[in-house]
DNA sequence: GTCTATATTGCGATAGAC
DNA sequence: GTCTATCGCAATATAGAC
């Protein structure tokens, strides 16, 4: 057992649940959507991932260490989505506008506690920044037309940011592709 | 000049930056803005509004109440902003973009400080998803086509969603002009 | 690697003077 | 209506045992 976690390689290990570094990350995350910031005290992220405070200090020595060890995430998160996004081929956007309203997977909760902790952290909004650049790159290779793209990225934007507010984001949805296949989309 | 503040009538006052509510409403929900929820404590909204702290709670007796406070104004700025769209005439759905887009205004201000405080408490929510019931409403009954108000209304929720990460609003909704062209709009 | 203290700071709220 | 002083509490972080 022992054995088998030494020899883990980075890559897998940045998913093992099992792992406590991982662990304390989902705990955070999920804190963070859940009850927003002041929800996500060190006490209720390490009782959340069952570990004592001391114990989730001992691998994030400091609150900035654990957003910074979660906005890190979001990254890897983000690479993968771009390349599933161009794997997509012709239906790239259509990929990009369903998983805007998908809720409940990895890349999704990473988001909103990116959005969430941006309200007050610099290098979350920066992280932010960037996946919005990654995605609207992507979109525009595709289209061929920054308006669409744009246009595209903001519906998707809509969607995401209306999770909390609005009927159900598949509703949503069928209105949007209604109005996309008017512009031969 | 203690008979004219007298005299003032309510309409009035809930307007007047020289009433000293309304200045903490303002000092509140400009910090909400700018350094999200645990940059406006009791004591920096007293001290932005130039009272103490002592002095902020004889006016509001507790957070909850400065909330409040902050969330019933949202509905009566929402009210007039409803109102405009519906004097802007054949252009309401223009309007309605072009203001998403805009930035400072008194309604803008206090969307912002409702978006953040949402992070965390129910209220704030339930502001907001009636916020955008009203905005449905009359994007639908003006341009008679569900999908069609949907999708503006999702695109000027991604423009106000994006203030914070993207280029100019200027340019992003020149863009969207383009493409709303071609629909027709 | 994980735990239990404990130090320290900062926030919300009360009390009472002016 | 506004102030200062103070209490009580919760959150981050440290120290040191196991």
């Amino acid at each position: 057992m022992i054995g088998l976690r030494a020899s883990t390689r980075l890559s897998a290990m940045a998913r093992n649940p099992s792992d406590t570094k991982e662990r304390l990350l989902d705990a955070f995350d999920i804190l963070l959507d859940k009850q927003g910031i002041s929800g996500a005290t060190l006490d209720a992220v390490a009782a959340k991932a069952g570990v004592s405070k001391g114990g989730l200090l001992y691998h994030y020595g400091s609150k900035a260490e654990l957003i910074k060890g979660s906005l890190e995430r979001l990254d890897r998160l983000v690479d993968e989505d771009v390349a599933s996004m161009k794997a997509a081929g012709d239906r790239l956007h259509m990929y990009y506008l369903e998983t805007s309203a998908e809720t409940g997977t990895p890349l999704d909760r990473s988001l909103i506690a990116a959005s969430c902790l941006a309200q007050e952290n610099d290098e979350a909004k920066d992280s932010l920044r960037k996946t919005r650049e990654a995605w609207f790159d992507a979109l525009n290779e595709h289209l061929g037309d920054p308006d669409l793209a744009m246009t595209v990225q903001l519906i998707g934007d809509g969607m995401y940011f209306n999770q909390n507010f609005s009927l159900s984001q598949d509703e949503a949805l069928k209105h949007v592709k209604n109005v996309l296949a008017r512009l031969g989309l």
